[in-house]
DNA sequence: TTTAATTTTGATAATAATTATCATTATTAA
DNA sequence: TTAATAATGATAATTATTATCAAAATTAAA
């Protein structure tokens, strides 16, 4: 549901009392049709085409915006930067599996796993922010090549 | 034990027909002494008052090559930039817990979580060449403050 | 032990991702 | 309308890392 993150940015916005502005929601609005994953300069080059004069510092500012309000979840797949998704909608959290040769991003839930994190934390007195589970190899089409 | 990070460090040498050189040895004999997670900057402060004169390159170059070789691992740890330990000696593989208030990091091994790693990957037919779990949150002393 | 081929090195330039700065513009509530 | 404040784009600065290149070190052969 979009409505959810909507809700989130509307929220950050009025509880960290910002104004509003045409460019903020633009991004903002354009991030919600994307489905996967994605750089600040995935968008930075996407949305230039529907606003040209848009500065990239705006798209950094914005996505850091919507990291603070949960709308959207950072990771960094083994590189250093930035790529980011919007966040899990339910309660159901997702992992990921990254192809070192072409890629390619599966993703997965496994309640074991999710369980047994908690447990773990638990065991040492930690309270969890948030968690990742990243797999690195060789997919299923890159194996065969 | 050392002797297998010493293996791996001869082997590597070895097999890409590389020239032994005093610098490169020192770094490797000072990174088996480190206990924890280090990135490449505080290798080169220590190494500085030992070997003046010591580029900060010829640190990047010799890490590089020990986590090519399987000495060492890097992490992220959420950061832009590269945090090196050195690598499991045994078959057990361990996971980290990262305090975003202190810096904390916890290790820790969960037989479960392994071998539900590896299970999610068999039913993705994904050939696994090296996974982490991190887990974001509070330290015990930190939820005090 | 000289020589010659090749590798390693330090200094430094280049690159990539991100954040900081700051003058200008936009938004908002009075 | 205005006054206060936030948002913006351009661009400088920062951080981590890699690339370049001439000089020094290593190695095996002569
Ligand atoms: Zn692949
Ligand atoms: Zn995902
Ligand atoms: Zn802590
Ligand atoms: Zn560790």
């Amino acid at each position: 549901m979009a409505s959810q993150s909507k809700v989130r940015y509307d929220s950050y916005i009025q509880e960290n009392q910002l104004k509003s502005s045409k460019r903020r929601d633009l991004i903002f609005e354009h991030i919600l049709q994307i489905q996967g994953h994605f750089t600040v300069d995935n968008i930075y080059q996407e949305i230039s085409k529907i606003d040209r004069g848009i500065g990239i510092a705006t798209i950094y500012r914005t996505v850091k915006l919507l990291v603070a309000s949960g709308v959207l979840t950072e990771q960094t797949f083994g590189e250093k930067k930035g790529w980011f998704e919007i966040a899990d909608q339910k309660l159901e959290h997702h992992d990921h599996m990254i192809c070192t040769s072409c890629g390619k991003i599966i993703e997965f839930h496994n309640k074991v796993i999710e369980s047994n994190t908690y447990q773990i934390a638990k065991t040492h007195r930690f309270i969890i922010y948030s968690h990742k589970l990243e797999i690195f190899g060789l997919c299923n089409t890159c194996q065969k090549q």
